[in-house]
DNA sequence: CATTCGTCCTGATAGC
DNA sequence: TGCTATCAGGACGAAT
């Protein structure tokens, strides 16, 4: 399940791969793939076919490729560099993942969408959009200016340029410029369960069901606790569990940046190693155990997801005041 | 306005 | 064995 550091992997090493490659043709096997692009399948395989990719950027768990359009007039001073104005956006959803494969490499059971890219020596010719459950999906989106210095993500060289559907998505705790104090405030004015802002892609981005049972396990907080009673130190803690959790996911999968494809599973090896809560139920609690405490990792459903917590070191708050 | 809930989708698995 | 029911999850738009 992509989550940030999923995401950031992929992004990682598609640049490379298409940075500067023109879309010579697209397949679209699966019109339900291509989501929200209003004017339909037609239109967005015209908005791409002749584009050059100018870079891979990302704002929580959406990926964009900004796109240089062949047809536009060149600006008038050829020292000026040529301004994107759309681009292909990408999200992966459940099961997406985006694949570079050699054209002779038989299509894949999922394949939703084939991009033929401009060769180039010893690199794969062809971008392809796999997802089995189609949460995922690719549209074209336009870039509209930002001031606050463009899509961040740790990207390297962000222009100051957003693609208009992820304007409304916030930093991600990994990102320089993420704002604690902006979070906190904006926290603190809800009244919800933590897990539930945690989750809130406009509050802080990147965080899914995994990650956010694991910054809390990490941070002892229980996912129930109410935003509005949570001290400054605390919400400090659950961000600063959530960067480290993530910090060490996408150490794991930058294992896998040399592999001729686009690695979307940067979490399998990491899986089993240093998850201490999701998928942990009625096994123990590892920091309990350390310190000679029995605690079962119990499972609840939440927000009609499930949610893992140790009853012991993640107490569930009573009356909403602690 | 903020918050919550239903919806999209397929494959693995459980239960009869 | 073969059927049906259940579950997993991100993000959006509708409903409250």
């Amino acid at each position: 399940m992509p989550e940030l550091p999923e995401v950031e992997v992929v992004r990682r090493g598609l640049v490379n791969w298409v940075r500067g490659r023109t879309i010579h043709a697209v397949e679209v096997l699966d019109p339900r793939s291509i989501r929200r692009h209003a004017l339909g399948v037609e239109d967005f395989m015209g908005n791409l076919e002749g584009a050059t990719v100018s870079d891979v950027v990302r704002r929580g768990k959406f990926l964009w490729m900004p796109l240089l359009d062949a047809t536009a007039p060149l600006p008038d001073n050829p020292e000026e560099p040529r301004v994107p104005g759309v681009a292909l956006m990408a999200h992966l959803g459940m099961s997406g993942q985006l694949l570079m494969q050699d054209a002779g490499v038989p299509d894949e059971k999922h394949l939703k969408v084939r991009f033929r890219l401009s060769p180039r020596e010893g690199m794969p010719d062809q971008l392809r959009f796999v997802d089995q459950r189609i949460f995922g999906g690719l549209f074209v989106t336009t870039l509209i200016s930002t001031d606050d210095g463009g899509p961040g993500g740790l990207a390297e060289s962000p222009l100051p340029l957003i693609a208009e559907e992820a304007a409304h998505i916030a930093r991600d705790p990994l990102d320089p410029s993420f704002s604690f104090d902006l979070f906190y405030q904006r926290l603190r004015k809800r009244r919800t369960g933590l897990k539930r802002a945690l989750l809130d892609q406009g509050l802080v981005s990147g965080i899914g069901n995994i990650y956010a049972d694991e910054a809390l396990w990490r941070a002892k907080l229980h996912y129930a606790r109410p935003t509005d009673t949570l001290r400054r130190g605390e919400a400090q803690r659950v961000l600063d569990s959530a960067r480290e959790v993530m910090l060490d996911a996408l150490a794991a999968g930058g294992t896998s940046f040399d592999s001729l494809y686009v690695n979307v599973n940067g979490a399998s090896g990491y899986f089993d190693r240093s998850l201490n809560a999701y998928g942990r139920q009625g096994e123990p609690c590892r920091r309990c155990a350390a310190a000679g405490i029995h605690a079962i990792i119990r499972r609840e459903q939440f927000m009609n997801r499930s949610s893992h917590t140790c009853p012991v070191c993640q107490p569930r708050p009573r009356n909403g005041r602690w």
